[in-house]
DNA sequence: AGGCCGATGCTCT
DNA sequence: GAGCATCGGCCTC
């Protein structure tokens, strides 16, 4: 794959989707695993459509016992879906104006959720810039760094709330392939080195080290 | 490089 | 009514 050539379609093909035992398994494990993964968006009537990112930062919630998770307290309207199948997506509004998404884990009835904090770009760049809208971000490894600009930039919101990435319920009834999927990293990619950290921008269970991010 | 703060509206108590 | 799983701009060191 030639990854600075924008005018050449992506070769998303080698990429594996990740199948549904991979996030059927313990929170912390799912998350730290997510880090290389690739996250690929297909928009219709998009040149540079697929935009593809490589995760670069992810943070596990739990369910009861984890006091910073929105499943703490038990089910939701919100939440529900965080104790529904693993590989669904649970998409939530944040601050009166930002989206982030994380990824279900754990066993029906078992509240577990991935949130996807970070990645960085692959293909699509100047799609991703458009989505970003707002200024001159000088850098490409600042357009995805944090988990309401990776939303915004793959133009990722509540509709999606629920999407089984497995089965690809909810995909157009014209379109043949998934609008969002997580897929394995490749053969050739080099496995990262990962830091583990408090997660950010929560007040309670702050002395978990429940936050994966690739180091530098 | 790091801290503070306003924007803005939903969710849960 | 309080509290956000945030961001970007502006301020000070």
């Amino acid at each position: 794959m030639s990854k600075s050539d924008e005018s050449t379609p992506f070769q998303y093909s080698p990429l594996q989707p990740l199948a549904r035992a991979f996030f059927a398994r313990e929170t912390c494990l799912v998350a730290e695993q997510l880090i290389g993964c690739y996250l690929v968006r297909h928009l219709p009537n998009i040149a540079d459509s697929p935009l593809v990112v490589r995760i670069t930062e992810t943070e596990a919630y739990k369910g009861e016992e984890d006091a910073a998770s929105h499943a703490f307290r038990g089910p939701t309207a919100r939440n529900q879906v965080m104790f529904d199948t693993p590989g669904k997506l649970y998409v939530y509004f944040t601050y009166g104006m930002h989206y982030c998404m994380n990824i279900v884990t754990e066993a029906p009835g078992i509240a577990g959720a991935v949130l996807i904090r970070a990645a960085e770009p692959i293909h699509g760049i100047a799609t991703i810039r458009q989505f970003r809208s707002n200024k001159t971000i000088p850098h490409d490894r600042d357009l995805l760094n944090g988990p309401a600009k990776l939303t915004q930039a793959l133009a990722i919101d509540l509709s999606f709330n629920g999407l089984d990435l497995i089965t690809n319920e909810n995909r157009p009834a014209d379109s043949a392939i998934a609008q969002i999927s997580l897929c394995q990293p490749l053969a050739h990619d080099i496995p990262p080195a990962i830091e583990r950290t408090p997660r950010i921008g929560i007040s309670k269970a702050t002395e978990l080290l429940w936050r994966y991010k690739k180091s530098p």
